[in-house]
DNA sequence: AGACTTTTAAATGTCAGACAAATAAAAATT
DNA sequence: AATTTTTATTTGTCTGACATTTAAAAGTCT
């Protein structure tokens, strides 16, 4: 690793955050490579001398965003991670669910971002969907039409249903990028109760949606879709009229 | 704050990292809300029967990922912090970076994804685009004719460009979501050199974009997207095939 | 010589205790 | 009553130590 590094004692900002933002550039900017060993933390504690707790500090932020990895031991020591999709995906999932609770945004709101977003890949997906993701689609379907299945249990499965759809792309970007999307809606779905009514409506629509895609029928899907955030649009506006009327 | 949160010493995962998944759940499952202060590293030290380093350790991780932040003083302490979308945009775009960049994504799949989520905006902007963001895009568009301009002005204007197109949606989930495709995108877009004739050709559809989403044109806005990202993949094909040829 | 066991060294993980610095509330002073 | 000083609390940082893990080195036996 170059030894250019630096980070300023004046600064009002923690020696740890400063550090780790000098290794989060070094790696962004490719000074360092993936798999490449950091020096130990004795060593970065020598170099930008400060104590090794506080090398720590800045270590275990690097972990937090899974820019590093630690191994103990003889031959340990902290590595540059390759951010895998994986990483990425959970990462974007938390990050999702919490913007979309702390900042009240409003179903609609979420609800039209995801079905954007959704529709935007359904063209590929009819193009490239494999005869295994339609598999998986229609034994989601199934599913959903047990009727002992909890509330719980269907939504997870819808968000199993659609995942696959955009998997169906075969784009991994568009994969990572609406991984977010999809999950993060869960808890506001589950607000909604899907009524025996409301879930055969959407089971239907659900199968269009995958005969549509083996039929390569791209208009059918895109349409389908407008008719399911339609739908779920007027679920959640009816759940909401329901609670006003009880107050 | 309850004082469920346990964690369990035997594991082989350090304390550090159980204690912060603790209090991160704790945090998404809303049994701590925003600006709620956490117990002081002294308690949570007692709390968890760790020391105050490991504590710490535990506290930069969250803070890392902008899920507390802390202050010093006789009031201070750490808070849970509300996740800002500028917050957000920043991570995503972090991690959507190194994401392309540590995963060799290739650039047709990077650009079909962009353009793929960008086309999922374009009718929603042309029916709520401001005035004022049909003026950003036009400014970009003219600083972009400037003869002097270096390719990595003219690439942050690109950026610059899209970002409002996505802006004008309207819809701060998807501009979010957005952040991390079009801003991943730029490290690619450099490695394209734009010269003056592929240039041109980009300020105009450029021009062409802005004008339909004056004339709120969904279809012709769509249309020209397809057109840019062909013609964008076309730049990028020749690029790779003369460096081959110079091999 | 080769296979196995033991030792050693290096690194991270954790702890204890201390002091510095910031900050707001409480106390003292004018 | 307003201002200044003191004090208590809390995070930020340092020092030094020990525990634990791990792989390589050294030693031992067949």
């Amino acid at each position: 690793m170059s030894k250019i590094m630096k980070i300023d004692p004046q600064k009002p900002v923690d020696l740890s955050a400063q550090i780790a933002q000098a290794i989060r550039d070094a790696i962004i900017s490719g000074q360092l490579i993936v798999d490449e060993r950091l020096p130990s933390e004795a060593e970065l504690a020598d170099q930008f001398q400060v104590s090794r707790p506080t090398v720590r500090e800045a270590l275990k932020r690097l972990a937090a965003q899974s820019l590093i990895r630690t191994q103990r031991g003889a031959t340990g020591g902290a590595f540059v991670n390759r951010l895998s999709f994986e990483d990425a995906y959970s990462q974007q999932i938390t990050t999702s669910t919490l913007l979309l609770s702390m900042n009240a945004v409003d179903f609609d709101t979420a609800c039209e971002a995801r079905y954007a977003l959704e529709r935007a890949c359904a063209p590929l997906s009819a193009q490239r969907r494999t005869a295994d993701q339609l598999a998986t689609m229609r034994a989601e379907i199934f599913r959903q039409e047990q009727p002992g299945l909890t509330d719980v249990a269907f939504c997870a499965s819808d968000v199993a249903f659609h995942r696959a759809l955009v998997d169906g792309a075969g784009n991994p970007v568009l994969s990572y990028q609406l991984a977010g999307a999809v999950e993060a809606m869960q808890p506001l779905m589950n607000m909604i109760t899907f009524t025996a009514r409301s879930r055969e409506e959407i089971i239907s629509l659900h199968s269009r949606i995958v005969d549509a895609l083996q039929e390569r029928e791209p208009d059918i899907v895109d349409e389908t879709l407008v008719k399911l955030e339609n739908y779920t649009r007027k679920l959640a506006q009816d759940v909401a009229d329901r609670r006003k009327k009880a107050v």
